[in-house]
DNA sequence: GAAATAGTGTCTTTCAGACAATATCCC
DNA sequence: GGGATATTGTCTGAAAGACACTATTTC
């Protein structure tokens, strides 16, 4: 049973088992106080017509290409916007996971590496690549989504409202300046819970090196009234302590 | 220079460029006090003779398995233990994360699936499969790994530090029955700390579905006397409410 | 001017950690 | 018996959440 596998050495891929690796990227912005995800209609089958996470083969030989360089090309490819213009250096890329049921993909054996990205607010894409279209689209509307990208967002969603919880990640769905009154709302979109003003602005800057003043205020105040909040940038740490937390999570059993 | 991605309905991997996806497990014990990782010695180039993470190839599509049953597969097979004797049947497995950086095999392009597994005290490893010889190391002496096995050891051990924060996890390095100064040596083991025996205690009851009583109690006191301690089942949670913060964070920026 | 919002103050409850006390058991 | 250990009790400080209050701005 182990015979196939113990020649290493003088191991050809392509006279074994045929496998494909591609990676996907569940890039989340938030647009008009929703969550959104970047999708792409696929343009041939199989499901073809249908939405799909970003993503496509990895440069496995030649032009060989390190796994997280394979995400941010695509999510490069898929946007319309490059790595040098700023834009996406922005951007907050992690590994999410590794899926790789049989038959997640009906024509052959496909390892897919799953990115989880956070984005400010970004243009609207430009269907590029192997994509009919692409669209920002609310998570809540992101159904009937190709082979089982479906669950691969619900994992993005779930390590999103996570990741804000113990990392200062939501400066990343945000402009270099922000108002503490935005990071709430960052948080508010997230985590789909509203969140008390006064104890959010004392705990945000209770906690070290999560933002840090810049001094100046906003434009003008609250769309309906309130005086100008201030601006601040993200500060250098990489870890909340303490952490914040969601509320309404007692009964986790 | 996407010309040739957009053909993935005709695609064919064989024509392609030749990938291999291998699953590696960082298979975490506690024995004589002392963290240890299952490891494997190489028997053929290249780093033959070398120290390795168990793993190998996945039945991608003769016998086509998920990655987490590859995983198993492979942790039985080195171990010499089998699901079905009720030894592996308590481990706890998750994956770890995928690493496939052009040139950490020398010889293809080879994606690596990493998976983590949190085991009871196992008996000593048979060495099997491709493997030269197996044993539990502690992780202190894990030096000079194959490939780049250090790093995912050393993301793995980070891994688990994180897990026993948020998760009852710590169970799974123990007996079905165990006491709490022994759940303590688990904690203390794994993040290399002291703990304050008395708060750890009250903690650890005050956490709902952490651990249930079984009403009864060991069989002996502490190695050097005291009164015999309370046995513990785990309990039914799947996080920890309030956590058990790791100490002596705070200056985390 | 009315209403909404930014930011601060205060109080209560919970929890983490230091320390103490007591009962039990190993050697 | 002496020393170590399990378990419980007490106290202090940090932190979360509820609520109140003031100043500022928009419409």
């Amino acid at each position: 049973m182990d015979g196939e596998r113990e020649h290493l050495a003088g191991y050809d891929p392509r006279a074994y088992d045929p496998v494909a690796v591609t990676v996907d990227v569940v890039a989340l912005t938030i647009r008009d106080g929703a969550l959104h995800v970047l999708l792409v209609r696929r343009g041939a089958p199989p499901y073809a017509g249908r939405w799909a996470l970003p993503g496509g083969f990895v440069h496995a030989v030649r032009d060989a290409e390190d796994l997280p360089a394979a995400a941010v090309r695509e999510l490069a490819e898929e946007t319309g916007l490059s790595a040098r213009d700023g834009m996406l250096g922005r951007v907050h890329l992690e590994q999410l996971g590794t899926y790789g049921a049989p038959g997640r993909d009906p024509r052959m054996r496909v390892i897919s590496v799953a990115y989880l990205a956070f984005a400010p607010a970004l243009p609207d894409p430009e269907a590029g690549g192997d994509a009919a279209d692409a669209a920002w689209t609310p998570v809540t509307a992101a159904r009937d989504l190709a082979f089982d990208h479906a669950r691969i967002l619900g994992d993005g969603l779930e390590r999103a409202r996570g990741k804000l919880e113990y990392t200062p990640l939501a400066t990343a769905f945000c402009a270099p300046e922000f108002t503490i009154p935005e990071l709430r709302a960052v948080y508010e979109t997230v985590w789909g819970e509203e969140l008390h003003a006064g104890n959010f602005h004392r705990k945000v800057l209770s906690v070290p090196g999560f933002v840090e003043p810049t001094g100046t205020t906003a434009d003008r105040g609250g769309r309906k009234g309130g005086p100008r909040p201030r601006l601040y940038r993200a500060g250098d740490a990489r870890l909340l302590h303490p952490a914040l937390l969601r509320p309404g999570r007692e009964q986790y059993r």
